[in-house]
DNA sequence: GGTATTTGTTGCGCTTGACCCCAAATCTGA
DNA sequence: TCAGATTTGGGGTCAAGCGCAACAAATACC
């Protein structure tokens, strides 16, 4: 056991870490307001930050001019040349991004594919990627890390791909492959719950420290959950596979569509998309023509769809008494076409307490949370101990 | 902010705990194997240990004839004199313990009570016995706190009693109370979290880091859940109210009883005594009548209830993938009264991934569960932070 | 009874963050 | 325009805590 926690070489990795963390999340600061934000003395930041500027993570920037008294301090952010590779491997697409420390995305390309991509030509793919943005747009950058949003169940011991039905993969080591292809450390998670880990860093989940995340794919429903601030994965790293559960149902009126009562198939995009004669169009286009619709059907579906999803919730609500719902998906459209009709039917199936301080909000991030995801999944290890992944 | 955490002082406060929980949770130990625990310096552990039986929360005894080579190891434990006042407000009876920080109940009380008790009469209660004992059982004996288990909803910043519908308390300022009542500090908390925290810390969840945990009670249905080994509060302290979720039924042999469909509406022990014919007995005798009975009407309700019980337990490991489940109260002779059918048909509600690692198990402390969860509140102070709390 | 092994004990040195004092940079007000 | 106030960085010093190494003690094995 290598646990260096009590001693004073973990002291200091803790130090540079939350340091790093700091401008990492909170973008540019002042030494002074790193200094206040850490509870550590002025001098301890002072050499924390130089041995941060020395290994390349951040630089220092001329202070702000900020009209106050006294002597300006030096700003401190995150090296824009540090960067991880994103990667979402979906059926019709794959898309990469680089991402910086520093949260932005300087490159991002979407590749369409014809055929149902493997694990080997993802890995392929994405190492030949790296390899063009390195010769062209990224000359310089430092890629830290590859992180990869799969929509399946991924085994978090080793990246293994366990289950990605509508990929076709199963027991995919895309870790290793990815990891061979690149020379890269890599790593691996599920979608759903990389998108919750990104929504709660900088999305609407930002300083909220237990949250419930739910995203509405084409596929299915998945999710993740946020407890005493840190993403839950489980045992296995399965946590999160909401879309499986079987919500109860309250009143007659929260009815059955299909004959499973699994929450993916009462609840699913399909269903909106038959219900307003649309295929195959974005979410904004889908919740338009679902607002515009003035056929009734097409409002008694999403009612329905919003007390089944409130069921789910509420359950939810009860057993973990969270600050924050989010919402991503096309459950942000059902839960946006009566947000509030939504809330009441939570709060009707849950304990009034543990409703109390529960917020329902859509996701934030739009179509840059996997890639902040995964972007973040690949940054974790540095961030934890930054001297030591150098 | 006073949040000395990256400090050395606040190693040292970090080593002091660590050595201090690992005797409290795992028993007396030789000093080498703390520092193979720890993983800290031999020099340095035994300045720890110094300090620790100075401030009079451990003593070191002579080694233990182990038949091994080298220089023997003094044992350290903790000081017996110690102690917490665990207690558990019920309807008709209050039980107070003393609980010694290294896990025995030198002393227990089961109080009857005639009326309802009110917080008030709790307060006093705990105060004269506290003095009752320290005159004589307790003499010399030091109390670092009092942890109170209470059947309802606590909010835990301030130990306010939110709902208690049972003992018909709402929002009653029970820590206050108990503060003021005895001048000791007060850990105030829902019956079945402490529950789970206790199985997860001496019980059937020993070691485990993710569990969900059930129990069933005269009243109603309490849980509690174990996240990266911590227990979940959420924002107010309401967590693992799995009562009242309403779990979906899969198959049309998963029918109701009653009308709303909560949980613990469905699967209660009235209706186990109503099958069997019986009232106000305990709960091997119950156990007893439902094995004996030949009433198919019984092994009936049995069985729908396991497999009510089976949804709900499915749904939380679809959300957590936990690599254990822990029931106690009577959900312990619903399981056991077919424990592979309990498992087979959660596994047929859950993703085969997530159910992979889970383990069903029955609670393992009994009677004490309750003592010992509410102890370990009312010692958390002291185990965090050992020398600020003497 | 000698040797190997394990562990407590002691003293030293290194690392690290706190503290102090001074210098620098800016605002304020006359 | 200039002095005072205010805030912050920088460098030196200090103290605290842990690791390390050498030595001593206690046990088992041969």
């Amino acid at each position: 056991m290598t646990d260096r926690a009590g001693t004073f070489d973990g002291v200091h990795r803790r130090n540079l870490s939350k340091v790093l963390g700091l401008v990492h999340l909170e973008g540019p600061r002042s030494r002074a307001r790193l200094t206040a934000a850490t509870g550590l003395n002025r001098s301890t930041v002072a050499t924390l930050v130089a041995e941060l500027v020395e290994a390349g993570l951040v630089i220092e920037q001329p202070p702000d001019p900020t009209n106050r008294v006294g002597r300006p301090s030096p700003v401190v952010a995150a090296d824009p040349s540090v960067l991880a590779i994103a990667v979402n491997p979906e059926v019709d697409a794959v898309t990469i991004a680089a991402v910086g420390l520093h949260g932005a995305i300087p490159v991002r390309e979407r590749i369409e594919v014809d055929v149902l991509p493997t694990p080997e030509a993802i890995a392929e793919l994405t190492a030949a990627t790296i390899d063009r943005w390195r010769a062209g747009q990224l000359q310089g950058a430092r890629i830290v890390g590859v992180g990869l949003a799969v929509p399946g169940l991924v085994r978090a011991a080793d990246g293994l791909v366990r289950w990605a039905p509508h990929l076709e993969w199963s027991d995919a080591p895309l870790r290793a492959l990815v990891e061979a292809a690149t020379g890269l450390p890599v790593a691996v998670g599920n979608d759903a719950s990389l998108g919750a880990h990104a929504e709660h860093l900088f999305g609407a989940g930002r300083g909220v420290d237990d949250l419930v995340y739910l995203n509405g794919g084409a596929s299915g429903i998945g999710g993740g959950l946020i407890v005493h601030g840190r993403l839950v994965g489980g045992t296995g790293g399965y946590a999160g596979e909401f879309g499986q559960n079987r919500p109860g149902f309250a009143e007659p009126g929260d009815r059955r569509a299909g004959a499973d009562g699994v929450l993916e198939d009462e609840v699913s995009r399909a269903r909106l998309l038959d219900v307003v004669g649309l295929t195959h169009v974005d979410e904004p286009t889908l919740a338009a023509a679902l607002a515009e619709s003035d056929d009734p059907a097409a409002a008694d579906e999403l009612a329905r769809q919003r007390r089944v999803l409130a069921a789910t919730l509420a359950n939810a609500v009860n057993a973990l008494n969270p600050s924050l719902v989010v919402l991503g998906g096309f459950l942000a459209t059902v839960a946006e076409s009566d947000l509030d009709d939504l809330a009441r039917a939570v709060e009707a199936q849950t304990l009034a307490a543990a409703f109390e301080g529960v917020e329902i909000r859509v996701a934030a991030l739009g179509g840059d949370r996997l890639m902040i995801g995964a972007a973040e999944a690949a940054l974790a290890p540095l961030l934890a101990d930054p001297l030591a992944a150098r």
